[in-house]
RNA sequence: GGGCGACUAGCUCAGUUGGUUAGAGCGCUCCCCUCACACGGGAGAGGUCAAAGGUUCAAGUCCUUUGUCGCCCACCA
């Protein structure tokens, strides 16, 4: 047993060694699978660029925190880490990776692209496997999850045809959302609103046979090359002699008609509209219905088409700059005006969408969302935090189709061939030999690729095997938990609730649980590409990984968002250390004991820990029922904040019990015993102090895995026992739970610390020990202070305690009362008298403010009549209670003013 | 324009179903380097729970309004 212990713990001392054990041994991964009760949890993928922010240790927290404790408590357990195709953000990443070397990768081809990519993706898959291992997550972080593999890609096309067989997945021309950059389709999902400074321009359109002009107002003046209508509202007085007629669309010398319909707004702008129908969602729609072609005028990269004339070739706002110039110099542009207004930008690339009319594949959403609404009405499925509830339903009862395709090479091809002969889609499984409507062998597969959240959906049941029916879709699904981030809700967590539903017939999971989200101290959200991401790897060198774990779990309350400041971290260093340094206290003073006395062994073995607690010459002391009543309780405490997902309270609840409770009282209270001559005593002593910081670490462990397997391993364990990850977690023991011993403990408490309170108030230093006289009219109490007169006179450095039932003298002394007892140090130095008698009026103030109100509602009948029973009397104790403390601080001013 | 949330000690935040003196960490003040720990020990100051109204025997907690600040959703040129 190594005795030398630093006396600071060091973290990176230690945890690489427990990291790579974990890793080496596969101990999560070993025992993962054992006879138990199922805990399945589905859990989100890591970011694309392959590195870890704060961010992400939060939910990597959680999710390890959970699996440790649900492991320890013999559940078999099972992560379905969710996919990482992330298709858009792989393809840009791996075209500049590829930039970079000069190599344009749309040169390169599909499958040598495809090729390359898979490359990357197993280099990150590595490193983040090795980042995860650094941290000590306890789920396998291997490149499994970032696979395309075949038989996912089975289950994928398998649903799209089922989907498209149904009717659900139709081809559709409508408006998208165009990334210029990306190069790709994207859902309004992936489109963020911006509020941009822009201008809005009046331009004068000629009617056509006669003099006059109708001026329209647009905040994008390049999209008017695409224009084929214009178009007032059919009351509007101001234009009605104009609908019917045709008006010259400058610049391209056009005829475009004027049109009525209701969907103009009178009163904004001029009350007249350009319409584009190929660039505009309103407009696409308005085309429609007044028959208006579609002229689409840019290219896929941004820049405008051979359909805008002469301005072909330009970038888009290039060309919106030429077509400002050129409206002025012929005169018919009226105004400009400034106009702030919210542009859609790129989620990933943050470049300015371009409204589309397109082709794609669509999802028809409908029929999917209404029965994973009913699910989550009836509680079948529960979100917690339970304000998601309401954000949740907001979304799925104004859902709009979904487009699934995207213009891409990275990801699920769509399973669809074009008949090049007859113009005919055939979707399929497998690639037809030839066109089933005119026999063709000219087919050509869609290019487009799915959305990564297609595949994403299926995850749940896809990872499991279906569609045939194996043993671990029996055993996992639905799974017991989703474990996310609010931010993919309805990107994964929706979707995958629909296809869950739709193909299995079954919730994919139980629960979801909402993690909040980790800001920067700006309270911008963390994010790599914002440079405000904290590398975890950086911070754990600094602090230590249990620290950070720590700390973001003291902190993470459901429901709000929390901010990451480096100061806070100090605070569970110091708790570490403070762990480490009583476990040092341990392992030090029983070097002095061992001698003559017990080993280790003998002391602390499992099996000596699973017979606590132990008595002293069969009896409990006090102090004992209280630590074994307080571990009880606070054991119970942990497993109802786990199970509710209550992280924070199970922080604090942990962090109390340790350095309060274990350190603060328990330590101090036994430490002569530990050295005592009484070996009998002794020897009792020590085996309950292990058992119950043994108990500790395993209570502690799944917050803090590195510092409480290093201690853990200190302590004599069984000859098999390979990690305290795989040790039982301590267990509710109600029978410990004793309300007098605790009763009795506060007391004691309170004595001591009004003796240092008066103390303090005296300024007396540590060393000088001074005599004290307590008082009670109680007898019991009395006797509980002389049977524990050695630590109290210890832990409050007095050198006597002289205890009566007669009231004390106060004079020449400093005195320290509560309702039941008082505490006097007598003393020849002057107190200073001011400061003492302004603390007594401040208390009585409050007192008498206190008691006036508690007699007030004593005395009130309705209250008396209508209030539970257990209220009323516990406010008519206090209320007694306080009375006594009013009547003591009285007399103590009094007494104090008459000596004065 | 809709929806959601927040406002509690100097700072960052807890506070389960309304119920007896509203808590923590950091910071601050005072006393201590006492043989586990100064990343420590002991003691203390500091809050009319954003404002107003309401429901109730009882409100930080429930309802309404207002203010301030966030977030999400939304096709108004």
């Amino acid at each position: 047993m190594p005795r030398e212990i630093p006396k600071t713990y060091e973290p990176q001392q230690i945890e690489p060694r427990w990291a790579r054990a974990w890793v080496e041994q596969q101990l999560f991964r070993a025992d993962a699978k054992a006879a138990g009760p199922v805990f399945s949890i589905v859990i989100p993928p890591p970011n694309v660029t392959g590195s870890l922010h704060i961010g992400h240790m939060l939910e990597h927290t959680e999710i390890d925190i959970l699996t440790r404790w649900h492991r320890m408590r013999g559940f078999n357990t099972l992560f379905l880490p969710g996919t990482d195709h992330a298709a858009i953000s792989t393809q840009r990443v791996v075209a500049r990776e590829l930039a970079a070397q000069g190599i344009d990768y749309r040169k390169l081809g599909r499958e040598e692209f495809e090729k390359r990519t898979w490359k990357w993706k197993e280099e990150y898959g590595g490193k983040i496997t090795e980042q995860m291992r650094q941290i000590g997550e306890s789920c396998d972080w291997t490149r499994e999850r970032f696979t395309l593999s075949p038989e996912l890609s089975r289950v994928v096309i398998d649903v799209f045809v089922r989907l498209y067989e149904e009717g659900l997945i139709y081809r559709g021309h409508y408006i998208v959302n165009w990334c210029p950059q990306c190069q790709t389709t994207i859902s309004d999902l992936e489109t963020i609103h911006e509020e941009r400074q822009g201008s809005l321009w009046y331009v004068r359109y000629p009617v056509v046979g006669t003099s006059q002009h109708i001026v329209v107002a647009t905040t994008r003046p390049e999209t008017m090359l695409g224009d084929t209508g214009v178009a007032v509202h059919p009351e509007d007085e101001r234009y009605r002699h104009l609908v019917g007629k045709r008006a010259r669309l400058p610049l391209m010398n056009r005829e475009i008609p004027i049109v009525a319909d209701t969907f103009v707004d009178r009163e904004f702008g001029t009350g007249a509209v350009k319409v584009t129908p190929a660039h505009d969602p309103n407009d696409f729609e308005l085309g429609k219905r007044h028959n208006l072609p579609e002229i689409d005028v840019m290219t896929d990269d941004g820049h405008m088409s051979a359909a805008a004339g002469a301005y072909a070739g330009l970038e888009r706002f290039e060309a919106r700059k030429r077509i400002v110039e050129d409206l002025k110099a012929q005169g018919l542009l009226e105004k400009t005006v400034p106009y702030t207004h919210a542009i859609g930008v790129c989620e990933r690339c943050k470049t300015i969408i371009e409204p589309r009319a397109s082709t794609q594949w669509f999802c028809k959403m409908k029929p999917l969302a209404d029965p994973a609404i009913a699910v989550v009405e009836s509680g079948e499925i529960r979100i917690t935090p339970e304000n998601w509830r309401e954000v949740y339903f907001n979304w799925m009862h104004n859902i709009r189709d979904w487009p699934v395709s995207r213009q891409l090479w990275w990801g699920h091809r769509i399973p669809a061939w074009h008949c090049r002969e007859c113009k005919e889609i055939i979707v399929a499984r497998e690639a037809p030999a030839k066109c089933k409507k005119c026999g063709s062998g000219k087919l050509e597969q869609d290019p487009d690729v799915l959305d990564t959240w297609f595949s994403s959906a299926l995850w749940p049941f896809s990872t499991l095997g279906w569609p045939r029916e194996t043993e671990d879709l029996r055993t996992y699904y639905p799974t017991t938990l989703l474990i996310t981030g609010y931010e993919i809700l309805f990107f994964w967590v929706a979707r995958m609730i629909m296809m869950g539903l739709k193909f299995t017939g079954k919730v994919p999971f139980r629960t979801v649980y909402i993690h909040p989200i980790v800001r920067a101290s700006d309270r911008q959200k963390m994010s790599k590409s914002k440079g405000t991401g904290i590398d975890p790897l950086d911070i754990n060198r600094k602090y230590g990984t249990d620290a950070m774990r720590f700390t973001l779990m003291m902190m993470a309350a459901p429901g709000k968002d929390l901010i990451w400041t480096e100061d806070k971290i100090e605070s569970s260093r110091n708790f570490a250390n403070k762990i480490w340094n009583a476990a040092r206290f341990l392992f030090v003073n029983l070097d002095k004991f061992e001698p003559g006395g017990a080993t280790m062994e003998e002391l602390a073995s499992p099996e000596v820990r699973a017979a606590a607690p132990h008595r002293f010459r069969g009896e409990l002391p006090l102090v004992e029922r209280w630590i074994f009543s307080r571990a009880a309780r606070t054991v119970a405490q942990m497993h109802g904040a786990l199970q509710e997902y209550r992280f924070h309270e199970a922080a604090h609840v942990i962090y109390h019990f340790v350095w309060g409770d274990f350190c603060d009282w328990y330590i101090e209270w036994q430490k002569p015993l530990l050295t005592s001559s009484d070996r009998e005593t002794a020897t009792a002593a020590w085996r309950n102090i292990f058992s119950v910081f043994e108990a500790a670490l395993r209570l502690l462990h799944p917050f803090m895995p590195f510092l409480t397997e290093e201690l853990w391993h200190r302590l004599p364990q069984a000859a098999t026992a390979k990690s305290i990850a795989l040790a039982q977690y301590p267990q509710a023991r109600p029978e410990w739970i004793d309300e007098e011993a605790e009763r009795q403990f506060t007391l004691l408490q309170e004595t001591i610390t009004a003796a240092r309170e008066i103390r303090a108030t005296m300024k007396l230093d540590s060393k000088r020990k001074v005599a004290a006289d307590f008082s009670s009219v109680e007898y019991d109490l009395r006797e509980l202070i002389k049977a524990n007169r050695q630590p109290v006179l210890r832990l409050a450095s007095l050198s006597d305690l002289r205890v009566s039932g007669e009231p004390l003298q106060a004079a020449g002394g400093t005195v320290r009362s509560t309702a039941r007892f008082d505490m006097r140090v007598a003393s020849a130095e002057a107190v200073d008298i001011a400061t003492e008698m302004g603390r007594l009026r401040k208390e009585m103030e409050r007192l008498e403010r206190d008691v006036e109100s508690k007699k007030h509602r004593l005395e009130d009948a309705t209250f008396l009549s209508k209030a539970p029973h257990h209220i009323i009397k516990g406010l008519r104790d206090t209320f007694f209670e306080r009375q006594i403390e009013l009547k003591k601080i009285k007399q103590r001013l009094e007494q104090i003013e008459n000596n004065a």
